[in-house]
DNA sequence: ATCATAAGCGGACTTTACCCCGCTTAAATT
DNA sequence: AATTTAAGCGGGGTAAAGTCCGCTTATGAT
């Protein structure tokens, strides 16, 4: 057998994986995000509790798994799906379309974001986000009057994502109108940022 | 009686208020924010449990309680210390020394912010954050080419914190070359927006 | 096919935030 | 000073996250 990593997952292990996320899924679309315990989606998938740990390290980690699975979908879409979010428009456009698209993104799964952050999750954390290096990625081609690009694009991460975030602070809902007022400011910030 | 607000906070209240908050900045020093128990807090405070929980509601309550405190003597001042943090600089300039002056604030109490940020912490929550109202007030006076300011302030609030509520997740130090950047990039962000 | 072994599994156990409710007491009223 | 009453208090009780460790089983090697 040749050394590569550690070892790969063995199949029950990954069936389960599998099973537990759809059965997440069932109970966060049932009870809401905030009702899901490990006791409950353990007994429910027929399961014991410390498997449900053992593949997701703790409560949150389940969240930011399924997090994951919607972000490889809308990463794909921001990587190679039609303009002006996808490749072919100018770096400015794909910028605020970005944006726009990531605004809608975050309120369609605000419950799920706010239950995947959480203090002391063990997420492998080196990733510095996808967002980011997109950001970066698109600032690179834009070319703004900034010295530097890799603080900017935290920041504008942090303004996109940021004020959800906060908002996880206070419970309640977000409503079309909020996601509209920060798809524009999103825009303007851009604009301002990135014209000279 | 006049029939002013509920009713004021009884004098053994306001004592035991003042005590636990007291032995909360003892426990922190000593063990850690995050070793911090509502058990031991009450234990060594030589109270009930359940005078702590009527008294800051939750965990992350006494934790914000804390911060508040801190957050007032900030407060002072930027509104009326001296310049550039304080008025009589002009607006930009005072804006860009706010955006130092917080990071350094928040990697200072970096551990008390994430204690403090928990999922269902009943905030009074209308009060929409003294750093976004006092950035708007500095913008409205920078009169920057933008069309709502409102969602700017937001929008440079989650810039300058963002970043910190991002590393919440993501535990371990922060460092001052972290805190460094980040003001150099607050300065550049707000010259961009800012400058014709 | 059999074996060895490391990974997976389960569920009892521990810890901790948070709730409840009967007793106590500050403080306004007479 | 005595009375009233709403707020404060305490600590036992509950629920849910996370840990531990002995048993089971997939998987690769012989």
């Amino acid at each position: 057998m040749p050394f590569g990593r550690p070892r790969p997952e063995r199949a029950d292990a990954a069936r389960n994986r599998e099973h537990l996320l759809q059965v997440a899924r069932e109970m966060i679309e049932e009870l809401g995000a905030e009702k899901v315990t490990m006791d409950g989606l353990a007994d429910r998938a027929g399961l014991g509790k410390g498997t449900v740990f053992r593949r997701f390290g703790t409560r949150a980690g389940i969240f930011a798994a399924l997090l994951d699975a919607e972000e490889k979908i809308f990463q794909q879409a921001a990587m190679s799906g039609p303009p002006p979010l996808g490749p072919g428009a100018a770096p400015i456009d794909r910028l605020i379309a970005y944006g726009q698209a990531r605004a809608t993104f975050l309120v369609d799964h605000l419950a799920v974001v706010r239950a995947a952050v959480d203090r002391n999750n063990p997420i492998p954390s080196g990733v510095p986000s996808l967002t980011r290096l997109h950001i970066h990625m698109l600032l690179a081609q834009a070319r703004p009057p900034v010295a530097d690009l890799e603080v900017l694009a935290l920041q504008l991460t942090a303004a996109l994502e940021g004020p959800f975030l906060l908002y996880l602070s206070t419970a309640g809902p977000l409503d079309d109108a909020a996601a509209t007022a920060l798809s524009d400011g999103w825009k303007s910030l851009i604009d301002a940022v990135c014209r000279p």
